[in-house]
DNA sequence: CTTGACCCTATAGCGGCTTCAGGGTGCATA
DNA sequence: TATGCACCCTGAAGCCGCTATAGGGTCAAG
């Protein structure tokens, strides 16, 4: 399987595979004559792993965990989810940063409907007060 | 005031402050006999608008744009809502991806409770399906 | 034999800063 | 006066997770 049919199953652009290789996140697979990357099911089952995983919110470095953890099937699972938890506390904060945010900013534009910069309520709430 | 000031006055750090300089964001004060920055009141409005701005999680482009338009205080204000309804528009799509986020970690992780790799449920969630 | 889809490498760029290396300044204290 | 220390300076590189660009090579169909 060239580069391209990996990408097309995994949803993947081509350049983001080579960028996986080189972070050793995906394994070199072996070269054609011609050079081009030729690859195995295994390799098609890791990237689909690590997409997965991305999709889901874990950063690269939590993703390099998760493979390693992944391996071994015999020991206990609680780092994996401790790694879950963690990844869920962060899309929290996030959730409420971005909650606050929107109503802050749909507060604003509501009561601002076609008047001027002067007594826009959005430059209003950017500007720092005049100081007279 | 000095840059740490300015600083500490708009919760910035200074190199952050130094950054914006460089964008053009933030006009090039005054030096001192020592090449120390030394900032004025409008610096202060400026620096303040921009991390408010930011604070609202508008775009340094879009802070450039409405810093441009805050200047006419007579024209109409309308771009300026549109770049504030551009930016809840945003913020509603990373609300509704991090919920769903959410939604499917919190479901693994709940329906797995202290067992080993090989049954734990995230990792069955990452993997691809065994292939026999 | 040419076209065009695909592949290769190496390097730079994105946003929005942060960090680092290697200095200089300015004020208080011993 | 010397010394310590907090603060300031510049320029460049690093962070994440890719994406894009330049400048080529490979290969199968028509
Ligand atoms: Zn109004
Ligand atoms: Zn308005
Ligand atoms: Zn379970
Ligand atoms: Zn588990």
């Amino acid at each position: 399987m060239k580069i391209g049919d990996l990408a097309r199953l995994t949803n993947t652009r081509v350049e983001t595979i080579r960028f996986y290789e080189k972070e050793e996140l995906l394994p070199a697979p072996g070269r054609n004559k011609g050079n081009y990357r030729i690859y195995e099911q295994a390799h098609l089952n890791r990237l689909s792993f690590i997409r997965r995983s991305r999709d889901l919110g874990f950063t690269l470095e939590q993703v390099r965990k998760l493979l390693k953890l992944a391996d071994d099937r015999a020991a206990p699972c609680t780092e994996v989810d401790s790694i879950t938890a963690a990844n869920i506390a962060e899309i929290d904060r996030k959730l409420a940063d971005l909650g606050a945010l929107r109503t802050e900013l749909v507060r604003k534009l509501e009561c601002c409907r076609g008047s001027t910069i002067a007594d826009c309520r959005i430059i209003e709430a950017l500007a720092p007060a005049p100081s007279k």
